[in-house]
DNA sequence: AGCACGCCGACT
DNA sequence: GTCGGCGTGCTC
């Protein structure tokens, strides 16, 4: 009996592709290796072995395998099982999950590398002139790769030369495949071992009596030897000794000392941890308690708790013990929220058992932090992370914690697989028969609609700590204030005289305003045109500190219009206004106060973001304006005034979520304000201030904006009463965008009936030249969800079957946010 | 997804 | 004529 392996390919095919394995790699593999395969004509990929066993493939010959390429599996079956789950629920292969999951340096692939064929002779005129250029390149180099040709031809058709130097027997072809993880080393110096007696040690130091600087180094590392009784790095020896790391060279080239070098970690943390208590007021008792007790009955517990009501001391609590027990601890988090203090604060208190997983950690560094959350090392215990962490090779998990649960950027739009970290952490933690703790001050209606429904426990946590007062909120009539003149700009006297109120009590303030850019769109007063993106169907948004004209959604930018394009007059008008513009006004209004901004523009680097943070954190900041980064988990202490620019374009966006995420993006920027002893203000100018999300706000009344717009979704059939899956077709020819999606939709309609909607152009119809159409698919709570999808399947295979159609390409969001 | 193959217009 | 564009089909 022959041996096969199914391996998991990185690629968004759901076909399962099976290997032919020998006898002795059947007893060596196990499933959650990786073994390098060949793929297509030439190209070895990375593959990852899903199951073993004997069935030989009946329609085709299977390939062998290349090479195996760990010792032991690196994906455990849990992971799998989890892979399992998303590739099922959120319609995706497995390989594109994979893909999401493992660090890139795990995913190798080869390269064709070219070398002279030695064992021949060849006579120069046999080639041709472009085979002659790189036969001649190797006689000075002994190998080229395919971009090396490119460059050296500079042609981009290269493989027709090439595969005629093979066919001549010029040259020889070989894949190579490469490591990309590189594991960093450290130089660490010691004596040489000549001289360990006494007797020579004496010896050298008498000879060094004439190399003043030589003695010192060698007297220094003995010091450094005594105090730390731990290897010494070169690093720490020309510190200590102050002598260049010349010298050090010259002694270990001299024999005197000795290097060598030993893998660390790059993901380290190696601060001070203060283990001070911070003592919990009797309302988080009172919390912990119930989701204990909650915890007993149900795998899942919200905690509702208002803004600054202390929920990380909760979640420092519950962790603690978890650890105790010896389990690792996911704690999940919007990404931007990682950047700042919550990470700190943990690490401050665990030291070096938080390991933080970030999307701007390279490639080596998550190679680093799987293998410490593989092996169950302690640096790596609890696991502070973005959604993506929820992907770790966890062994050991007792607790998940997702943070901001209401947060949207939990769910992953683009690339596949378009997973909500927060459902997907519910059924990791089924895995390992581990809790879920969900946090937030705004729950998502989903989560509130389960905890109601009896599916998740409830905890509610309604008092800030050391007994704030939650924030007074004010509403501005913005008609009104035009109307009777009083607005300077976008500024009402209230707001200004709060600001100024503020500002000279030596308080901070915070606006939010939800679009950046200076305005969004630029008019000819004359003959009323505005200038578009060239590949999108938007209007430009005009950014002042570049004075250019930049598109959101492509990136596309050129500068700033002088005249109109079409009729040539310099008539051209702002409308709408961003980020840029507030900010500006505030300088002519406040000259005197510092003024930042916060949006996409400014934090950009690495540490962009921080840095703000830092500086705001350190009162260098008096007015922060910015986009609803601004809401993400961030506690300030000295804000005493949050104004909220414009409600409406919040409220007025085409999109059933709306109202519920104006109220959750309200009312937690609301909560930056007054979270030490004083009372906070919070001003909203709006054109509606009846408007019933807004009168919500101001009340902090959470319960009555759930019901009402739970009411509003079981009414228009939207989640969390209806589930949806989202279908987008794309293609660069309107038409058939146009013919594939009614197309589809007509399909879908003979089996789902009225509940199927569109197809229809979203607002932004073309992006990067490509049209959009969407269709919706509402799912009745009764309807079985497997059935759904694979009908849905179905559909999409004979889709596919069409020629005409076939250049479409199709994208299914389930859970569509 | 990549990548080869094949057909077709645009230039050294 | 070749070069490079893109549409189509396949990968164990």
């Amino acid at each position: 009996m022959l041996d096969f392996i199914d391996v998991i390919l990185p690629i968004p095919l759901q076909k399962a592709f099976t290997y032919h394995i020998t006898k002795a790699e059947v007893d060596f593999l196990e499933p959650g290796m990786r073994v390098a395969v060949p793929f297509g004509k030439s190209k070895i990929y990375t593959a990852l072995v899903y199951n073993i066993h004997k069935n030989p493939p009946t329609a085709y010959e299977a390939k062998t395998i290349h090479q195996i390429l760990d010792e032991a599996p690196i994906v455990t079956k849990n992971q799998l099982k989890h892979w399992e789950w998303i590739s099922k629920y959120y319609m995706c292969s497995l390989g594109e999950v994979m893909r999401a999951a493992m660090p890139n340096a795990f995913i190798l692939e080869s390269e064709t590398i070219i070398s002279k064929n030695e064992s021949v002779v060849i006579n120069d005129s046999e080639l041709k002139d472009d085979e002659f250029l790189i036969y001649e390149a190797l006689h000075h180099q002994s190998s080229l790769k395919i971009g090396d040709v490119i460059s050296i031809l500079d042609k981009k058709r290269v493989l027709p030369i090439i595969n005629a130097l093979v066919e001549k027997g010029a040259v020889v072809l070989q894949e190579e495949i490469y490591q990309k993880y590189i594991p960093k080393l450290v130089r660490y110096v010691r004596l040489h071992s000549s001289y360990k007696s006494e007797g020579k040690l004496q010896e050298l130091l008498e000879d060094l009596n004439r190399a003043k600087k030589q003695r010192e180094v060698v007297l220094s590392l003995f010091q450094l030897e005594v105090q730390s009784k731990k290897p010494i790095k070169v690093s720490d020896l020309s510190a200590q000794s102050g002598a260049s790391s010349a010298i050090v060279k010259a002694l270990i080239d001299k024999e005197i000392l000795e290097e060598y070098h030993i893998q660390t970690d790059r993901v380290s943390f190696d601060g001070e941890t203060d283990s001070e208590e911070k003592t919990l007021n009797e309302f988080q008792e009172k919390a912990i308690n119930e989701i204990k007790t909650s915890f007993e009955e149900k795998p899942v517990v919200l905690l509702h708790g208002v803004t600054s009501s202390g929920k990380t001391e909760i979640y420092i609590k519950l962790i603690e013990e978890q650890l105790e027990l010896n389990k690792q601890v996911l704690y999940l988090l919007p990404e931007i929220a990682l950047t700042t203090q919550l990470v700190s604060r943990l690490q401050n208190h665990f030291g070096e058992k938080v390991a933080v997983f970030h999307s701007r950690y390279s490639s080596n560094e998550r190679v680093e932090a799987w293998n410490n959350i593989l092996h169950k090392e302690e640096k790596a215990q609890i696991i502070i992370g973005a959604r993506s962490a929820l992907l770790l090779p966890f062994s050991d998990l007792g607790l998940i914690l997702v943070d901001e649960e209401h947060e949207q950027s939990f769910k992953q739009f683009d690339p596949a697989p378009r997973y909500h970290a927060r459902d997907a952490a519910i059924v990791l933690a089924h895995i390992f028969k581990a809790k879920t703790l969900l946090g937030t001050a705004t729950p998502s209606l989903e989560s509130y609609y389960n905890a109601s429904q009896g599916k998740y426990g409830l905890v509610e946590l309604n008092q800030r700590y050391n007994n704030v007062l939650m924030p007074e909120i004010e509403l501005v009539d913005l008609a009104d204030k035009y109307k009777r003149k009083r607005m300077k700009g976008h500024f009402s006297d209230r707001l200004i005289e709060e600001m100024t109120e503020a500002l000279e009590a030596g308080f901070q303030i915070i606006l939010f305003q939800n679009r950046r850019g200076f305005s969004p769109i630029i008019e000819c007063t004359t003959c009323g045109h505005s200038p578009q993106c060239p590949n999108c169907d938007v209007s430009l948004t005009y950014h002042q500190y570049r004075d250019q004209l930049r598109c959101h959604y492509c990136g596309y930018n050129s500068a700033m219009l002088k005249s109109c394009q079409a009729c040539g007059n310099t008539t051209l008008d702002t409308k709408g206004f961003g980020t840029e513009q507030i900010e500006e006004e505030v300088k002519t209004l406040f000259p005197d106060y510092k003024t930042a901004r916060m949006d996409l523009d400014t934090t950009r680097g690495k540490y962009g973001f921080e840095r703000l943070i830092t500086k705001f954190e350190q009162k260098e900041i008096d007015i922060l304006v910015g986009t609803q980064m601004l809401t993400k988990g961030l506690d300030f202490r000295h804000v005493k005034l949050v104004g909220i620019m414009n409600a409406d374009n919040l409220l007025n966006f085409p999109d059933f979520r709306a109202h519920e995420r104006s109220y959750q993006l309200m009312a937690q920027v609301s909560g930056r304000a007054g979270r030490t002893d004083l009372r906070g203000k919070v001003l909203i100018q709006t054109y509606n201030p009846h408007h019933n999300i807004l009168q919500q706000v101001s009340t902090n009344s959470y319960y009555e904006m759930y019901k009402e717009q739970l009411n509003e979704r079981h009414n228009y059939k939207y989640p969390p009463v209806f589930r949806l899956i989202k279908i987008t077709l794309k293609h660069k020819d309107y038409n058939r965008v146009n013919l594939a999606a009614d197309w589809y939709a007509k399909s879908l309609r003979q089996l789902f009936k009225a509940n199927v909607l569109g197809p229809e152009f979203p607002p932004v119809s073309r992006i990067r030249n490509q049209f959009h159409k969407n269709i919706l698919i509402k799912i009745p709570p009764g309807q079985a969800l497997g059935k759904t999808k694979e009908a849905i399947l179905k559909v999409d295979n004979s889709f596919n079957a069409v020629k005409d159609f076939r250049s479409v390409r199709v994208i299914i969001n389930v859970d569509n946010q």
